[in-house]
Parts: C-alpha cells; sequence; structure tokens
DNA sequence: TCCTGTACCTACTCACGAGTAAGACTACTG
DNA sequence: CAGTAGTCTTACTCGTGAGTAGGTACAGGA
C-alpha cells in the first residue's frame, strides 16, 4: 500500500478503452466467452468493474466489440499484403502469408475471432460470419480471374472460396497447438495443397513463387 | 396432473443412460459446454437432475462422455467405409464420403465434438486431440501409399494428413451453416480441391470415381 | 477558493446454476 | 406381506458472477 504503488492513474478515456479491449481479447481467448469474468477483464485491465461498464456496456457488447476490432485488423492485414498486379497464384501466396503473418503475431486476436466467436450464437456469430464473407469474396474474385476459361465458375469459384478459406481457418487453428512452424512454412504448405492437389505432389511437383529466392519464408 | 402422463416411469438404468447422453450431446450441441446447464440437460432427458448425477457423474465427467462416445461413433463410421484394397486416390474418396455422411446425420454430435470440445481447455481437449490423431494417422498412411516414389514423404505426409483433416473439419463447419449442399457434393468439391488442386481445376481437369456412374453422390 | 465534470473506487444486490440431503415409490424375492 | 435393492423426486445449500448504488479524488475554470 505505499503510495508509490502507481497504476498510472487517472489516465484519459480513450487510453482506458484500449488497455480495456486488449485485456478483454486476452481473457476472451483464453478462457472462452462464457467461462470469462468482468472482474476477471478489469483486473488484468488495471481498473475497477464499473469503469468497464461505463466505457464499454455489458459484457456482450464488449465481446462484439472485440470481435469487430480484430476482425478489421486482421482483414486489413491481408488485404495489405496482397500485390493485385500479380498472376492469380501469387496474390493468393502473398495473401495466405500475410494471413498466417498475422495469425502468428495475434494468436489472441484469432483466438477470439474464429474459435471463441463462433461457438457462440447471437450476435456474435454475424459479425463473423460478416468477416468470413468478406475473405471468402476475397479469394473469389482471385479464383475468378483464373478461370476466366472455364464455363460455370461463378458459383463454383464462390465455394471453393469457401473450403479454402475453410482450410485456412482450420489450419490456423491447428498452427495453434504447433507453434514452433514457421508461418512461412505453414503458408507453403497450404499453397502448395490447393494449387497443386496431391495428385501433383506424389510426382514431386511442388508449387514455388516464381524465384526471387528459392528458400520459402 | 392427469395420472395418463406418463413419463416413461421406472426404467432400466442403461435406458435412462442413453436418453441422458442423447440429450445431453443435443443440449451442448446447441449451448456449449457452460451455457449448458445440468437442469435443462435433466428437463430435455426427462428425468430430475440427481438422477444425472448418480448416473454420468458431474458436468465434467458427462461432458467427456459424451465427446468419447461421439467420437468413438464417428471413428467407426470412417474407417468402416473405407475398402483397403482400393487404389489411394478411391481410398481417400470412399473416407471423405463417409465423414461427410456421418457429420450430416449427426450434425449435434459434430457440434459438440468439433465446435464445442476444442474450445474448452483441459481433459476434454485431449480426448479431441486424440481423436484427430487417429484420423490423421490413417490420412497420413493413406498418402503414404501414394509416395512410395517421393523422397522425404514421413513427415511431410503426416503434416499435409494434418492440413487434409483441417480442411475437412472446417468444410464441414462451414456446411453446418449450408446444411441445403448434399453430402456428396461437398465431399466431392474437397477431394477435387486436395487432390486436383487449383491448378489443375482451372484447366478443366476434374477428379471423379474410376467409372461406375458417372454422375456423383 | 469554490464549483463542476470526469476519472475512479468499495461494497453491495440479485439471479442462476452446480451439486446434495433426505426421503418416497416400485418391484422383486423370500 | 416384510425386506431390500434400485429408481426417482422435491427442496434445499452455497458459490460465483453480472450489473449497480453511491460515493471519493483530482483537474481546470471562475
Amino acid at each position: 500500500m505505499q503510495p508509490d504503488q502507481r497504476r498510472a492513474k487517472r489516465l484519459p478515456r480513450a487510453v482506458r478503452e484500449r488497455q480495456i479491449m486488449d485485456a478483454a481479447v486476452d481473457v476472451f481467448s483464453r478462457l472462452g466467452f462464457h467461462a470469462a469474468s468482468m472482474d476477471e477483464i478489469s483486473e488484468v485491465a488495471g481498473i475497477s468493474k464499473p469503469m468497464l461498464y461505463a466505457y464499454l456496456g455489458s459484457k456482450e457488447e464488449l465481446f462484439a466489440t472485440c470481435i469487430r476490432r480484430e476482425a478489421t485488423r486482421m482483414m486489413e492485414a491481408i488485404s495489405g499484403g496482397i500485390e493485385p498486379d500479380q498472376t492469380p497464384d501469387v496474390q493468393l501466396w502473398s495473401g495466405l502469408r500475410a494471413f498466417f503473418g498475422f495469425v502468428g503475431e495475434n494468436r489472441a486476436s484469432w483466438q477470439v475471432l474464429h474459435r471463441q466467436a463462433s461457438t457462440q450464437g447471437g450476435p456474435f456469430a454475424i459479425e463473423l460470419t460478416d468477416m468470413r464473407g468478406r475473405a471468402v469474396a476475397l479469394v473469389a474474385a482471385l479464383l475468378a480471374q483464373s478461370t476466366k476459361a472455364a464455363p460455370s465458375t461463378q458459383l463454383e469459384a464462390e465455394s471453393l472460396a469457401a473450403a479454402l478459406v475453410g482450410a485456412g481457418e482450420s489450419l490456423a487453428d491447428w498452427w495453434l497447438d504447433h507453434p514452433d512452424e514457421p508461418a512461412g512454412v505453414v503458408a507453403a504448405r497450404l499453397m502448395n495443397l490447393v494449387w497443386m492437389g496431391f495428385g501433383d505432389l506424389v510426382d514431386g511437383n511442388i508449387w514455388h513463387p516464381p524465384s526471387r529466392r528459392p528458400g520459402a519464408q
């Protein structure tokens, strides 16, 4: 109880809100929505519970706000990583790298986004579905570029995009349990799987970026 | 309160246990582990709470038992669907069909297995990891058959198997939100994606089973 | 120096849910 | 019909966690 035990007193609202959001993402990602308590979030954030309610509203509002913030951060990271005037395979490659790069550096964000939000019903799933919809649209547009030739592509591209996004999601989940692998390796693995297919891979044909540096990552 | 409001009175223990398990899978799949209450499970099962505790133990024990039962059912469905003396691609195809067939007919089981169990820590994740490990081993063995030719296959096959299993898991999740698609179509889509790859698909090369009936499903 | 607003707290209320105590009802066995 | 084993219930205890009441402390302006 020394007077010097400064808890960074009397900060402006915007700063506190960021601290609270960071704490909330941390706690939600570790415990899940239901098991997380507002008491613990306020403790991690270094403030008291009434502040939390005054600034961010109820537990549900806080969770929804977390999802929106992290979803926005991630989609910006991905679309920022794509170079639009490259060939489709290179665009896909850079998108995958951006995605796994983001997940690698923001594991808590990914936890709260994918594993938590998708298991809670109600408004949360809506936010999530919205983000996934944007990701699928991004990939579908990219695939549609590749398939100008083929005939019945519009719907087919979209469902394949959904499968690819799903594969990315679950490979990211798998990666959470195998954190030793570098991001580039995981991304390259998925790239090869979806671009070449096992049928080619067993013949030794692998995909690689158009030679800047031979090694991955 | 008519005396005729028979709640199927005084059944033997084994029958009650099955009813309770079914109710538990239903409630857990709808609400998740934490939000599900033992009161609701007992109500759905048509018995009172103390019976539930007497027969299946605590909430955590009940949940773990659910996971074990559903995981076993699913793995049996899959390995029962594979014909071991076929070529690797056909084996993979029949495995995928068995998997999506099971999920389609047991949506609640899949919910509780994948979406719920994977987000809860502790003993549940262990059960789940165990099941996934068996699935990955199954697929990895299958892939290893295909790649006798290639050199550095042992570890590579295993990680590709993990990616494939992950892709299947998340495609099944996606399917939960698009229940109108038939199981065979979803399975065929994943089969094409992982066996042919986009690189072939954009050229119009699709994989199909070695002609019994031309149409899928 | 008083005044007002914003940051911030302690200490509650209240509902809900896990788990239990204690016994009642039924069926079978002798 | 008494006894016993197993089925089943009502009616609790008790902890935990969401949300709030009612304040204190500090900062800046008059």
